[in-house]
DNA sequence: TATTGGCAGTCAGGTGACCTGAGTGCTAAG
DNA sequence: CTTAGCACTCAGGTCACCTGACTGCCAATA
């Protein structure tokens, strides 16, 4: 077993070699901490840390460096979620406040994001699954083609286009029977969960008139289409510069990271996967982000740390952070939980 | 002067370069291309191309490297554009084809041309200028809550909120005279260029019941405030993963790079900035890129290559391809160009 | 038993000497 | 104008060497 103090040797041991890069030896150690033991007393500690595969030296004479598991260990029991400055807090807010729409929301996210830890941030638009329909458009676009604009309760708003040969989706008639079919759409749809709505959708022609079945009938087929396909989600991305910036800290090139990242697939599942209990921060350590497809092996040496936000209507989406799994945990916890918190408020409020 | 002979002798310089990434030598010309002449001969013409700068040595005894302006003088007099397989273009219709909306089609050109070409590949959003008005729409979301849709002849929607305490959004009056807002919206700004729209909708509320007017200015205002706001043009971007797999052509990190292709405005005024004249590629070479602001001499040792598309309504925007300036002109501007024509056809038939 | 000082051993990484080979510029001759 | 030849340059690889930062272990100590 490790001893009390030989956690707090690797709670150092973490913390130096974060902030400085290189491994670190018994004699920095108890120079730089007041331990009260000689180096000596370290070194036993370390060799115990060192059996537990918290710890291991990059070659015989040199200091050591925190493992996966170190890492693990040092993020579940040995770090303190340092609070954010009040001049963060207020940048928060600002930049935040600023936005004008869920893209413009995302998109501020994800760049201050970055910018507080310094890494790539990642945030999730609000899942389909269990968002509600607020409203359902239905607009003529000239004689033969009508577009449907989907709009959520997350704030979310999908059009589609679609192309029916002699509609003649212009005339006054066809804006009346649009009329009508808006009302029922959202009379019989609206509040419903997206999950729940095809049923409703397959049974939309039996409300109007047979010639106009093959029209009600395209265009349910569109919504129904537009539901699907939008149930995967999207990712929006800022900072991959950091990436490069850290560049040293990956053993190869950042080329296979770079990969991962832009095969948004990999970071989804990852993002599902990942257990999120209240507004807490999850932290995925290294070879922990195996297994989520090929090309997940790209994020080998990078830590993703992610919390959620809750859009009203209460679907969550995942936001965080993923950089070199050499990385300040603490003070980027502290940045991904904070900016989780404002966005729940932000989206809360904004669309309650 | 540079003899004709000499001008091949740069042209099998690049093209070995860009191939090898290795300076190349008078001997490996005379032994790789039949000039029927001597190396030393070749070595009289190399010093007349550094004389012109078109070339020059990393160090006394080494092969030779185009320069910037001999990248020029390549691209302007000395490459055909050769044209895709029919396998490229059928890989170019059957995956933009697929696109469903205008988000969608800009995300898979991106990604499409990013593999074409194994660079960053980069696409603007038609820009809302020349843009006119397809269709407006004005919600009510709640009994405090608005939401305006602006729909564009480029295919683009808009979506914005706005807060009105007291509207009473959602009552039947309320939907009533929404409906007539939304009639006359769409007759007067119908088809406006939306450069041209700011002028009715000052003149809105006099239509309406003077207590009305507080909310239709409200609404006007709404919209204004999305045109103007929208005026700025975005990017889409894919392919960052290949600069780092090409991180060996610059001579330092790619992190200014990467920076300077994440700070989007740097790259809007550049393709500002390049004539496009038909559907032709225009190329910016090297220094070239400089001037575009704090952060554009990241651009130093990259290549741009740009085209034009056009969206329906005449809507020109720009996309292009971003790498190193040790890139193959040749296949990727091919491809630019392929790309470029097979966007206008889809975005100018689908919106016509 | 836990801690300590001391000592021998290890090895990454820096330095300097050296060599090789690719490639050049120049000159004189064809 | 072209060519052959020659002297020169220099990047980059290799090798030997040294240094310094560590460790592991052991015997002494509190």
């Amino acid at each position: 077993m490790v001893s009390d103090r030989g956690l707090e040797v690797l709670r150092v041991i973490v913390q130096d070699y974060v902030a400085s890069r290189e491994p670190v030896g018994s004699k920095t150690i108890v120079e730089r901490h007041a331990f009260g033991v000689s180096a000596a007393t370290i070194r036993n500690d370390m060799a115990q840390l060192e059996e537990e595969e918290l710890i291991t030296a990059p070659h015989t004479s040199s200091g050591r460096v925190p493992t996966d598991k170190g890492y693990r260990v040092f993020v579940d029991q040995l770090t303190e979620v340092r609070p954010l400055t009040t001049v963060q807090r207020q940048a928060i807010e600002t930049f935040l406040g600023q936005a004008v729409d869920l893209d413009d929301v995302l998109s501020r996210t994800t760049r201050l994001l970055s910018q507080l830890t310094n890494q790539v941030a990642l945030a999730q638009y609000p899942s389909f699954g269990s968002a509600r329909v607020r409203h359902i458009e239905v607009v003529g676009l000239g004689a033969s083609r009508i577009m449907t604009v989907l709009i959520t309760d997350t704030g979310r708003v999908d059009q589609h286009l679609l192309e029916v040969p002699g509609a003649a989706a212009d005339t006054p008639a066809a804006s009346e029977f649009f009329g009508e079919l808006r009302g029922r759409l959202n009379a019989e749809l609206g509040g419903k969960a997206l999950a729940d709505v095809g049923d409703s959708l397959r049974d939309l022609a039996a409300n109007f008139s047979p010639d106009r079945a093959e029209l009600v009938n395209a265009i349910a087929a569109s919504l129904a289409e537009q539901i699907a396909a939008n149930r995967q989600d999207r990712l929006v991305m800022s900072g991959a510069a950091n990436l490069a910036r850290t560049a040293s800290d990956f053993s190869g090139s950042i080329y296979p990271v770079l990969e991962a990242i832009e095969e948004q697939v990999i970071l989804i599942k990852l993002f599902g996967e990942m257990e999120i209990d209240g507004d807490g921060v999850t932290v995925s350590i290294g070879h922990e982000n195996q297994g989520f497809g090929p090309g997940a092996q790209g994020l080998n040496e990078t830590s993703v740390l992610a919390s959620g936000y809750t859009a009203s209507g209460g679907s969550v989406a995942r936001l965080g952070v993923l950089g070199p799994t050499r990385m300040d945990y603490s003070t980027n916890m502290a940045a991904v939980r904070a900016v989780a918190r404002y966005l729940t408020r932000l989206l809360g409020e904004d669309n309650a």
